[in-house]
RNA sequence: GGGCGCUUCGCAUAGCGGCAAUUGCAUGUGGCUGUAGACCACACGUCCUUGUGACUACGGGGGUUCGAGUCCCUCAGCGCCCA
């Protein structure tokens, strides 16, 4: 089961520390949880997570459905054992597949619109890809283009066989682009499915956090926090969009936690750059998760005390300083940045390695920091 | 000495009469927020009033043709083969 409890409030916003208690160990919150989609931080072996002060990972629950199926990760002695992390363990639930591998893919955007479109998602309008149905969703594998159907029964118990600490209900995260109907409609579906993934739901061991959705419009995320807070979840994650203004996206959260019962956890789905992550853990966030970190480090970005450096770039070619002089991490200790730049430009995996480290290290060690400032009654 | 072949954007390639000219690498710029991504997109002769724009270009020179990387002659460099 899942004990949450909370060390300490601020006066000053939403903010707050507390200890979340899972089957494999305890969370100090607000904290990142790193993303692990295929049973994995991609690059990174499980003892240099840890090292990076990761308390917490995320599976995905479609990825491993697919690849290499759930029988196989329960034979393995379920999914903890399987990928050898004894730590605390969240599975999504596939939800976000719906959006990525459907809308998102047919209009070439993520969750957060980065500019005003002309595109617009409307009741009765499908994805290319795959078909959403009253009960679920048929999707074309990614692996082998095979039809799999998976809604709110067959993604429970999908993650009831992997056996993560904290599985999610399987919802319909919208496009940016769907209008208010669309979303509405979309909504009142994502509603059903989560009773319906409460009532599947056996194993008394695993937490089960339900998802409040409503996009961009104010009168759906209160609808939505009031009916999926209503319900007898563990906890509760914040999924969809949130508009295209990093400063709505604080007060959009704010809308939905303050309908969410404030004595149970809440964990804000895929987002989290550095400078989002004040902002949202004052409106009131205990857990994030966010490719950011490891998906920028394969990509030779690393994110610093002085923003995202791009070592790939030529500037760094001679450039003997670490990735972050005001970092602690291992990396930062024995590595230059000319180095990484050379193995970057060689297309050695090391350097990808290496970023992986310090950008969830940095993070990590950032949102620590935040922690404190919450405790001392700085935020 | 004779024969054959090759020479195209930094490198490597495509092209076989309509071409500012293919592709890969390299280079540059941009993107990435519940990970189909160690990925993707764009640019990559010069100039400008940025356009169905101008100029200069496929080793050098000459020729055939309305039109030549593309065909012919010649020179140069490189390679292979025979003396």
């Amino acid at each position: 089961m899942l004990e949450f409890k909370i060390l300490k409030k601020s006066k000053k916003s939403k903010a707050r520390v507390g200890i979340l208690k899972t089957e494999h160990g305890l969370v100090e919150t607000p904290t990142l949880v790193p993303v692990a989609t295929q049973g994995t931080v991609k690059a990174l072996t499980n003892e240099e997570v840890l090292g990076t002060k990761t308390q917490i990972l995320i599976a995905n629950t479609y990825h491993l459905h697919l690849k290499p199926g759930e029988d196989i990760v329960k034979k393995g002695g379920g999914l903890h054992k399987f990928m050898n992390w004894q730590a605390p363990l969240m599975t999504d639930s596939g939800g976000f597949q719906v959006f990525s591998l459907g809308f998102g893919q047919d209009y070439g955007m993520g969750k957060l619109l980065k500019e005003k479109s002309d595109a617009e998602v409307v009741i009765g309008q499908q994805p290319k890809l795959l078909k959403i149905t009253p009960d679920g969703v048929w999707f074309r594998s990614i692996v082998d283009g095979r039809k799999i159907f998976m809604g709110p029964k067959e993604s429970m118990k999908i993650q009831e066989t992997l056996g993560a600490d904290i599985i999610f209900a399987f919802d319909e995260c919208t496009p940016p682009i769907a209008d208010h109907e669309y979303t509405k409609k979309s909504l009142l579906k994502t509603h059903r499915w989560a009773e319906i993934c409460l009532k599947e739901k056996k194993n008394k061991k695993q937490a089960l956090f339900g998802i409040v959705q409503g996009g961009k419009f104010k009168d759906l995320r209160i609808e939505s926090a009031k009916f999926i807070g209503s319900l007898p979840f563990d906890g509760f994650g914040i999924g969809g969009e949130f508009g295209d203004d990093k400063k709505i996206m604080e007060k959009m959260i704010g809308w939905v936690n303050s309908e969410l019962p404030e004595e149970k956890p809440r964990h804000l789905l895929g987002i989290g750059h550095p400078e989002d992550i004040i902002p949202i853990i004052k409106a009131g966030v205990d857990t994030f998760d966010c490719t950011a970190p490891t998906h920028y480090a394969r990509r030779g970005i690393a994110f610093t005390s002085k923003g995202r450096v791009d070592l790939r770039k030529s500037a760094f070619a001679k450039d003997q300083k670490p990735v972050d002089k005001n970092c602690d991490c291992p990396v930062c200790r024995d590595y230059t940045r000319s180095y990484i730049h050379h193995l970057l430009k060689a297309r050695e995996i090391t350097p990808l390695r290496l970023l992986s480290f310090h950008n969830l290290y940095f993070f990590n060690s950032f949102i620590e920091k935040v922690r404190e400032d919450i405790k001392n009654g700085k935020i």
